[in-house]
DNA sequence: AATTTAGTTGAACGATCGTACAACAAGAGT
DNA sequence: ACTCTTGTTGTACGATCGTTCAACTAAATT
């Protein structure tokens, strides 16, 4: 049914199914090396010291049509499958959901400190995410009526309820 | 990679295989009749007159252990798959999640009016259903350190950040 | 009692999956 | 010139996929 296949794979980059296996061992390290990738950019530092532009950072660049498209959506089916059972993988996904919530939960803190509010750092950092991929996931479903500036928008409405304005 | 197979399914059920072809025409209809049945209640009519109790039913049958466990994970993997490009899941999807959403608007609209509050009712709501899809995924994915009553927890604070208190 | 229908099984099919492997091209290092 | 690594291809293999189908059981209908 059309899943994520390494000959789907070989297709679409115009290589030899051989050549796959030749740079990933198994199908298992090919996911690996495909979700490492597509997170790098959630848990490396950020260019900014400004708090509030790594949160806009984070919102902009998760919702890049050029890496975040919705063709990406079989891969993450195939990695949330393997991350559900694989151990090395599950490993890796807890270690950088980790890092990611803490730089978002980091962010909040100091801009909300600053303005003398009061905010729950961790939960909020974890809706944020949620919300993220939540709104990712309903774009990648539908095929009209969801667009990527409407889930931005959405995005920046959350953090201003919670007091973080842009 | 331990897919969502008609194999795994009669293993798990106990029944031969001929026995869900003979229920279900094709495994687009399986999945076509899975996903309706697992969505059901988030499109049917409440029992409660009360929107604040409209919403928390949302919720807590949204985290119920019994029907939504990690074991489902796969399921609606597989679902979302198909989603993405069978036309007719494709129109149950959107049908299902306009009346989702737009049951949420209505009931956060009732109470905020009451409340002469203001708020974008869709956006609120469509910030939930992605909330609540997010940090589901999130769970399923976490063999430990995310708990249901957390995600639930950031649930109710999301609303109350809305002004919806319980 | 005879017949039809619905429930259930297991074997078989062609297609496709991930993997393994032999083979060749091209360059680097000696 | 020769060897050794690296990149790349295509084929082949066993396993498993969704689907089909003939056969059997048991209840319902006539």
């Amino acid at each position: 049914m059309s899943a994520f296949t390494i000959d789907q794979i070989c297709r679409q980059a115009g290589v030899s199914r051989g050549l796959i296996n030749h740079h990933f061992k198994t199908k298992e390290d090919l996911l690996t090396c495909i979700y490492a990738d597509m997170t790098d950019h959630l848990v490396q530092d950020s260019n900014s010291d400004d708090a509030r532009l790594q949160l806009a950072e984070i919102i902009e660049t998760s919702f890049d049509e050029q890496s975040f498209n919705r063709s990406n959506l079989r891969a993450w089916l195939s990695i949330w499958g393997e991350v559900a059972t694989n151990k090395v993988l599950n490993s890796l996904h807890q270690n950088r959901y980790r890092k990611y919530k803490s730089r978002i939960a980091n962010a909040l803190t100091s801009i909300t400190e600053a303005d003398r509010l009061k905010l729950d750092a961790d939960s909020v950092a974890r809706q944020l995410i949620a919300l993220i991929d939540g709104l990712w996931l309903e774009y990648c479903l539908h095929s009209a009526g969801f667009s990527l500036a409407a889930a931005k928008a959405d995005c920046y409405r959350f953090l201003q309820s919670h007091g973080v304005t842009f």
